[in-house]
DNA sequence: TTGCACTGACTACAAACGTAATCCATACTG
DNA sequence: CAGTATGGATTACGTTTGTAGTCAGTGCAA
C-alpha cells in the first residue's frame, strides 16, 4: 500500500473538485474554483507527478481523475491533524468539536447511535 | 482581537511544549523536543516575530512563554482543517472520527454525557 | 585574567509553495 | 491557408519552511 503523498492547501482545493466529480478538464477545474487556468494547470501537473491524479487524453486535451480515493486522504489528514493539534489524542479532539459546534437534534442523535454501536463492539 | 497568525508544523511542535509548560529557555525547549538547538532558536525567533510567543530576559538568556492561548489556536486550526477536509461540515467529521478511532468505554461515556448536555441546550 | 562555552542575532540555503508567464504544437475560424 | 486561440510542457520567481551555520558579546572556570 503506497503511502498517500502529502498535498498542499492549494492542491486540496483542486482534489476536492475532482473528488466531487471526475473526470474533468483543466479548464473545468479552473472554472469550478474560479482561479487562473495557468495556476490550476501547474497544480494538476504536480498532482499527477505525485500520483494522486491520473489523466486520459481526450482529443487534444487531458481529462483528470483522482487516483487515490478521498477516503484515504481524509483518514491520513485527520490523523496528522489530531497529532499536531491534540497530540494524537482523539477523544479530546472529539470533545472539543462537539462542544464548539452547532448541531441539530438529528445530528446529535446520529452521533449517539454511532456511539451506541461502538459501545457494543469496543473491547 | 488580533487574528491568530498561521504557524507551521515545526512551530506547532515548539508551541505544544510551551503551552504545556511555560516559561522555558530555548535549550529546555530543544531538549524537550530532542531537536537541534539552533533549529529551535530559529523557530522561537519566528514565533516571537509573529507575536505568538513572548520572552523575558533572565540573566543572559531568554525565557519564552506563549502569548496566545492554546485554545484559540485549537479553535482556528480545527475550523480550517474541517473546511479543507470536510468542506466545513462538522458532523461528518465527527462521524468519521468516532467510527475510525479506538475509544475506551469511559471515553465513549464521556462523549455521551457531552452529547446529552448538548441535546438539552441546543435549539 | 584569559579563554572557552553559551547566548541571541543574523545569515544561508535547498526544497516546497503559490502564482503565473513563456514556449511550442495543434486545432479551429474566416 | 493564414492567423489566432488553446492546450500541455517548461520555466520563473518571490516567499515560506525546515534545518542549521556564522558572528559577536559575555559570564564563568581555571
Amino acid at each position: 500500500m503506497t503511502r498517500t503523498p502529502p498535498i498542499t492547501d492549494a492542491e486540496w482545493e483542486v482534489m476536492n473538485v475532482l473528488w466531487e466529480k471526475s473526470p474533468r478538464t483543466a479548464m473545468e477545474v479552473a472554472e469550478a474554483l474560479d482561479r487562473h487556468p495557468k495556476t490550476v494547470k501547474t497544480l494538476l501537473g504536480r498532482l499527477v507527478r505525485k500520483n494522486v491524479l491520473r489523466y486520459r487524453e481526450e482529443g487534444n486535451r487531458y481529462v483528470y481523475s483522482a487516483a487515490i480515493p478521498r477516503q484515504r486522504y481524509v483518514r491520513d489528514e485527520s490523523a496528522s491533524f489530531i497529532d499536531r493539534v491534540f497530540g494524537g489524542e482523539t477523544t479530546p479532539a472529539l470533545v472539543h468539536f462537539v462542544r464548539s459546534s452547532r448541531m441539530s437534534q438529528e445530528e446529535i442523535d446520529e452521533l449517539r447511535r454511532i456511539l451506541d454501536e461502538k459501545a457494543g463492539s469496543e473491547s
